[in-house]
DNA sequence: ATACTGATTAGAGTAAACTCTAAGTCAAGG
DNA sequence: CCTTGACTTAGAGTTTACTCTAATCAGTAT
């Protein structure tokens, strides 16, 4: 069972990012007796899943949504899947279009060089 | 030679956003006879580029900076090589936590097919 | 006792990147 | 003549995702 601070500082996000996600009912941890924010393991899961969707830039809303039709139970299993293969897919276009620009950029940082070694080697006296 | 209409038909973005880009000095158009905006072949090309970087999730002021390097001159090639390997990095950081990502995706997909077929077999008279 | 640490809340503020409105002017095409 | 589409400046509004403030309280350290 982890504090906030405890959770902020093992996952690399803030207090106040914490209490923003529930307050957009992404998380919902236990409070103890003096009403403190409980984070059990289940709890540090789900926030590591939920960064990794951010970081690929899943937009909060969607974030919500998979949380809200986890909250609504079984029969809710086929929209997430629904979701979770939207963004797959994004996903791979995403990664398409990264590999492009990777390709593109690799050939203008090739050019870029060249010219300036070539501009070098037309002032060796300087 | 294009009106900032057609580029932005053209390249799929508002006349608002062309306009914003020319406030924040990312694209310096050529006016005609009577004001209005007129873009060439290269500044089309700029454009493209610029949406390319957007796509990669590079900042504004990243291009930015970049747009007015080139506008300095020959000087900044250095500093522009400089901002392009930055962001090569970045890409090539990203391309890999969207495969991680896309991965987690199709074993979390697989897992949710198996438990819709167990529970569509468990119900066969549904 | 009191200062420090870390927790609580509601709500205000911020940054990025647009996006649009107001309130006009101007020129070309049908 | 009227519509369309361009132009201007200045500024307001929007969305997203935080990020911070203020005021308060509970437990521990000196």
């Amino acid at each position: 069972m982890y504090t906030i601070g405890e959770v902020a500082q093992l996952l690399g996000i803030s207090t106040h990012t914490l209490r923003y996600y529930e307050k957009e009912k992404i998380i919902i941890p236990d409070r103890d007796e003096n009403g403190d924010r409980r984070y059990n393991d289940s709890h540090i899961r789900w926030l590591q899943f939920v960064i990794k969707l951010k970081e690929t830039q899943m937009p909060i809303s969607k974030i919500k949504q998979y949380a809200s039709l986890f909250v609504e139970g079984e029969h809710t299993t086929l929209a997430r899947l629904g979701l979770l293969e939207e963004h797959k897919r994004y996903i791979e276009q995403q990664i398409k279009t990264l590999i492009d620009v990777d390709d593109m950029l690799e050939r203008k940082i090739v050019a870029y060089k060249d010219f300036i070694s070539k501009r070098a080697a037309k002032t060796p006296a300087d």
